[in-house]
DNA sequence: TCCCTGACTGGTT
DNA sequence: AAACCAGCCAGGG
């Protein structure tokens, strides 16, 4: 079920989530690790599944897998929701739908920006 | 408490 | 560069 409210590891990983300005992206490795779950990339993924109306506050679609790309779930249109959502903000797909992390990704070292 | 599942990752093939 | 494979963690039945 929707534990979105019952494991710590997933408010601590909202929390995180919710600190990546806009026009940003963070891979799932890097949220696993802020939030203080070093291997919990997958946990991450779980946990915003999870979001609910509630949570909306959460900028989910800032959350990308390591390859750079929108992580493909069974329906393949949010995927493409979340795509419109990150070019509103204005972060830059190349021709295969991929980001160029090391332009718009946003780690620890960049914690401190703003 | 055991077993399965999954918005992941890194190393190989 | 793309497909595979094997670890990893926590939740839910």
């Amino acid at each position: 079920m929707k534990a979105s409210r019952g494991g710590e590891a997933y408010a601590r990983i909202y929390s995180v989530v919710r600190r990546v300005p806009r026009g940003r992206v963070v891979t799932y490795g890097a949220v696993a690790r802020l939030a203080g779950v070093p291997r919990g990339a997958r946990q991450v993924g779980y946990a915003l599944h999870a979001l609910a109306e509630a949570d909306r506050d959460v900028p989910w679609q800032r959350v990308i897998n390591a390859k750079g790309e929108v992580s493909p779930r069974g329906e393949a249109d949010w995927a493409s929701l979340q795509r419109s959502m990150l070019i509103a903000e204005g972060v830059v797909f190349d021709q295969k739908g991929r980001v160029d992390l090391t332009i718009y990704g946003w780690s620890d070292a960049l914690v401190n920006e703003v």
